[in-house]
DNA sequence: TTTATATTGTTATTTATTTAACAATTAATT
DNA sequence: AATTAATTGTTAAATAAATAACAATATAAA
């Protein structure tokens, strides 16, 4: 089963919002309520669930456990994924209180930076290794995704020695774009684009 | 002149990678070169370029001071915008720090945040207000844009007093799809969404 | 000088994504 | 029991974005 990209942006979008109505104890949704939720339209949220093959029942809506049991069927492993950091900056701290917890099934089990000072104890809970040790704990660790968060100049190569080590997926938050072989999966977010997509619109306005 | 929105998202690529090319002392860039820098096809890099209406010399390439000038004229006002940061949580901290300098017209000019012990003093030489002050610190730095870490709970109050102060450009890093009027330009991003895009990828594989 | 090669600019085609249209049907109302 | 309203699932149409195709031409090579 193919998915658009853009399908699976949602349906993560939808999961998230789904737990939340659902712990406020709703057990059906309407198309339409999710959309609400996300400010898309209900042929949107229809569509991509008619895309994941499950079956709301007429007039009653969409069973909200199953359908986010369903969603995690199709972004999680049973098993869940391993995450790393690369780069205890700002950004790396950032993001490791940000994710930490927040979805099971996607662990950040451990990060790396080459400064002497940051390594050998842990950050949040999280051990902070020598960059030196990646292959090694990549393989200990079981790690399957790798989040660089390194400065421009050293992003190449730390996204090299992720692939090295055996990662088959990186998201790079450095605004240095990669190049990676085919079997690794990338998704890059530059946050000065962002911020200057929005001065472009707000400068049109 | 109307632009696709990808094609803004590039031009601020190539943007930053052509000052990288200016500083290394290149004077002209063919078309496939830049394309080499962002890992995209040449004929992308040539549509981008025919579209902000600029012109190459044939078998010279693209003059790289005159294109990073016109994206400029693009992409910023001559005057700069001001921007400002809700929230000086982590993801706050880590924006200010990694957003500070880098582009010389969209300046962070102040962070709010509602937790009177990180109010007024200043972080990473930014000033920290109260978020009761929003109204009239907007009105007297002249701040245009508003990034919003705050946390999910908080995030569509905060969208709304910026609104409310008079903004006119939002990029909201929380999970919490905001809903806003027209004239405001917003920008989101959801670092979870991007992560489990990759947990999908990286099991499909 | 002539020919070949490289490179731009632009139109046409293809692919991806969103939106619209609507048939089917369940539940509620009369 | 018949009628109306609401809602899903799906196909069709429209829009947006990327890629391919190729004419034009400047420079380099023969």
């Amino acid at each position: 089963m193919h998915l658009p990209d853009k399908t699976i942006e949602r349906l993560s979008q939808y999961r998230r919002n789904l737990l939340i109505s659902l712990s406020k104890g709703k057990t059906h949704i309407f198309s339409h309520e999710i959309a609400e939720l996300l400010h898309i339209t209900p042929v949107q949220v229809r569509r991509d669930i008619m895309l994941i093959g499950y079956n709301g029942t007429l007039r009653k809506g969409y069973d909200v456990k199953a359908l986010i049991d369903l969603i995690g069927n199709i972004i999680d492993t049973e098993e869940g994924q391993n995450v790393c950091v690369m780069g205890l900056g700002n950004l790396g701290k950032a993001i490791i209180k940000y994710l930490c917890g927040k979805r099971p099934k996607l662990k950040i089990v451990a990060c790396f930076d080459t400064n002497k000072e940051k390594t050998g104890r842990l950050y949040a809970d999280i051990p902070v290794f020598d960059a030196e040790e990646l292959t090694e704990k990549v393989k200990t660790m079981n790690i399957a995704i790798g989040i660089i968060t390194v400065p421009f100049e050293r992003a190449s190569e730390t996204a090299n020695r992720l692939v090295n080590a055996g990662i088959t997926g990186i998201l790079n938050f450095s605004s240095k774009p990669l190049n990676l072989p085919g079997h690794v999966y990338l998704e890059e977010y530059d946050m000065i684009t962002s911020l200057e997509k929005v001065a472009y619109h707000t400068k049109e306005k």
